[in-house]
DNA sequence: CACCCTATGAAAGATATTTTCCGTTCGGAC
DNA sequence: GTCCGAACGGAAAATATCTTTCATAGGGTG
């Protein structure tokens, strides 16, 4: 397997980005478990399954175990971005460590349909806290701050997403005009590659999918790269077919599922957070002109609230 | 040198005893250092001194980093307590790792003009995390159980909100299209007045506001409870005026803002999590209908993907 | 049905670790 | 002062472990 140049579009950024990574291995695993084939899947759940239990085998032992071999162990730790397997057993000495010491995995389970309203709660801020962590945790920081020197220069950004992403599109949006900047979170499909035709390089289009493959947020972004704006994915796919036309790609983290948590819950916090740190990350570059255009838009809608904001 | 039988007397007995030992490997070395050679302090004060470093080396290198050979690092690996190098570099990962999560604490500070991009990936994380532990933590389940009883028997739900919170007022109106409830989420104010005058007894109109004193929200709520529905108040404010309206409050957290930290970023954290936990609730109470209603409206969307959700 | 292309494992090749073995040094006894 | 013994320390051989290469089998496509 010949190595890719980076830079490449592509499926080369999958792996690739976030240095060697360093606990949120769990997360990693789920999230690039799609793009694994069966072997490699087999090796990536034994892996994060007992972690402890796998730091202690050495490359042909942990073969054995998931019953294949020395090369495919080894390609599992390269796609989950380390050199080779010697780095992966490493990082999962010190994540056993981690675990044992530190955390109790307790309320990691399910919601069930007859929980308390309280275990309801208590489950979802859990879960919520451990997707943030994920994401933080695999946020390739090289392309965010690409993705935001490339927002703070301009001219005009377009944001696409739909469904529960268009919501995030809409958050970032409105963001971004509090300081000052022009952007436009077009909600019809057919007005975002109206409104994407007229973008031109030094303009940057943002697409949002968790799937990484809704059609309706890839056109327009195909339709930006093409005239040659810079284009940003935020998705949850970085091998998704929305990668081919995304000069940076930002990965959000995929929470397991269940019936009464579906992925747009988790993926929303994920995404949520992605688009905060772009806009901190562009008010801090523009912040002379962020500052006093972010008060001017607090003035302006105090008078919005009654005289009165407390009874007492 | 010959290997001695475990229980012999001498220096064997030394390291030997405690298992492998787990992360006092700085109290080990000291009790040890009297017993070792010149060079296997010196090894062993590299490894006390710098785990983290340490681990990233291997035989080879530790040696030449402390002058000596590989030999004597085995040795010293030996005598404390583990079968041989690759063990006590592993032993040391853990202890990194370990040693890296405690100090979390510091991120605590305020997002500054310069920091790094990581570090504002990092402080956004775990105020956002911060956020929803307080939320969950101030959340009165008695109200909340009342909003859902209400939800779940309402024939249909108004949710207003404007702004920031307009967008979690459309994820709840979202999710709950999605188990089959009619709900509405009115973004222009004076539609909104329109729709809550169509309300009645049974059905439900949520108010969606961090200040507690947004007028374009308060008003329609105030229509719906005069016409007889069951209001409820998502808010910042339990004192605000809105709750003068609202027969169940709801409280989300109010996190310390900043300059580069609008309080618009966690006020949205703590909201979402209530109308997750608001639409979770009623997913549970109405689970007979709302399983399939999730399901059909799953798979309506499954053909707007791209057939290849992935490339290999 | 022929084709290509990917995934996979066996085995060769490269590294890292462990062991062996021998020269060196140091302390004490004569 | 010099001789002896025992422990120390390192070079290099031996082994284990990891990485790469390459051939093959399987699955989908035209």
């Amino acid at each position: 397997m010949k190595e890719i140049f980076p830079g490449s579009p592509g499926q080369a950024a999958a792996g690739r980005g976030a240095p060697p990574a360093p606990a949120a291995l769990a997360a990693k695993v789920r999230t690039l478990a799609p793009s694994m084939t069966r072997s490699m899947q087999r090796v990536a759940e034994a892996v994060a399954g007992d972690p402890a239990g796998c730091a202690a085998l050495t490359v042909t032992g942990l073969a054995e175990l998931t019953g294949t071999s020395e090369a495919t162990v080894v390609r599992t730790a390269r796609l989950l971005g380390y050199p080779g397997y010697r780095d992966l057993r490493l990082a999962l000495a010190g994540l056993a460590a981690q675990q044992q010491s530190g955390r109790a995995p307790s309320v990691t389970a399910d919601i069930a349909v007859d929980d308390p309203i309280a275990d309801v709660v208590a489950k979802l801020a859990y879960d919520e806290q451990q997707t943030l962590a994920d994401t933080a945790a695999g946020l390739d920081t090289v392309q965010l701050g690409a993705a935001v020197a490339a927002l703070a220069a301009a001219r005009r950004i377009d944001v696409y997403g739909i469904g529960a992403s268009g919501l995030v599109a809409q958050d970032l949006v409105q963001k971004l005009l509090r300081i000052g900047l022009i952007a436009h979170a077009p909600s019809d499909p057919h007005l975002a590659v109206t409104n994407a035709v007229q973008l031109r390089a030094k303009d940057v289009a943002i697409a949002i999918t968790h799937s990484g493959s809704t059609g309706d947020v890839i056109e327009p972004l195909r339709v930006a790269f093409e005239h040659g704006a810079t284009t940003v994915a935020v998705t949850g796919r970085p091998d998704g077919p929305v990668t081919q036309y995304a000069d940076h790609v930002l990965t959000t983290s995929t929470a397991r599922e269940s019936e009464l948590r579906p992925a747009a819950m988790s993926s929303r916090t994920s995404q949520l957070l992605v688009v905060d740190c772009l806009f901190v990350g562009v008010a801090q570059r523009t912040y002379e002109t962020a500052a006093p255009a972010l008060s001017a838009s607090y003035e302006a809608l105090a008078h919005r609230h009654h005289p009165r904001g407390t009874k007492r």
